[in-house]
DNA sequence: TCCAATCGGACTGATTCGTTCCGATTGGCA
DNA sequence: TGCCAATCGGAACGAATCAGTCCGATTGGA
């Protein structure tokens, strides 16, 4: 039940660029290492944390001299779920929630697993109920 | 955001003793080995479990032969939340909602801070309102 | 008094996580 | 038009935590 280091720094780096994005020009570049200097996040880190969002979508990169990344939507419509799904992969609390694995032995009989889906929806509702702009402390 | 497998094991073999006290003697003695068997899990991994849920107040636990463990409470009234932390320690998303732990160096600023101990208390109560009576599937 | 059964803590191996480094790609400039 | 600098992308390394296993300490009964 803890979140890893590099979802919080995911959080942490995306609500800094949410900062960025509604304080003026709205197409602002955003390099790794700007984003890595402001938050404390060790710059390769910070990359491989970049390259991950971006290829999850909430991102999108642009290579190059100049370039950099871009929230690819308004912070409002980016859950605090889906910065996490994309860093630790899908919210899954036990594996027999997961779909299209079936590792558990007991899967047949199980009587606790229908009650494993039904808190693992409440958590994932929670989590998807905070939006990135809340987080980043935009009124907008 | 994945739970251990220790803590669905320590899930798991705790329904099956709230089934076990529900269903006939009241102070009925239990085993490792034999909610071992019963749940499959291994059992020196149930022999661990069990003393760390006894360790924690939620079993308790007799030495020697005839021996064994008890649910130190009813089941009503022990959460899942309190069988998570038993096993995986306190429920803390980040560090910086942890008390006693000051290792975030963005801490004096950070912007994001606040809002962390809400979505953790919010995650907390989800967990802490799933009762072992239910996920037991015994009515009363 | 001895023995069998059970809990409790210590040790080892494996998997995952976090970090770091180097190559591939692209736009700007002379 | 060719070169260079800056940036993203993926691959390799080290560390920490987790899951599993074993053996010793303690207790009740024969």
């Amino acid at each position: 039940m803890r979140l890893s280091s590099l979802a919080d720094y995911a959080v942490v780096m995306l609500t800094a660029a949410a900062r960025h994005a509604g304080a003026g020009a709205d197409d602002a570049r955003l390099s790794a290492a700007m984003l890595a200097e402001e938050t404390g996040v060790p710059l390769p880190t910070a990359q491989k944390l970049m390259g991950r969002l971006a290829g999850a979508g909430l991102l999108t990169s642009a290579r190059g001299t100049g370039g950099g990344f871009r929230l690819a939507r308004d912070p409002a419509a980016i859950s605090l779920a889906e910065i996490i799904e994309a860093v630790e992969g899908p919210i899954a609390m036990t594996a027999c929630v997961e779909q299209g694995r079936h590792d558990c032995a007991l899967e047949a009989g199980c009587r606790v697993r229908p009650h494993w889906t039904a808190v693992n929806g409440a958590v994932k509702g929670a989590l998807g109920g905070v939006s990135l702009a809340t987080l980043a402390g935009v009124p907008a």
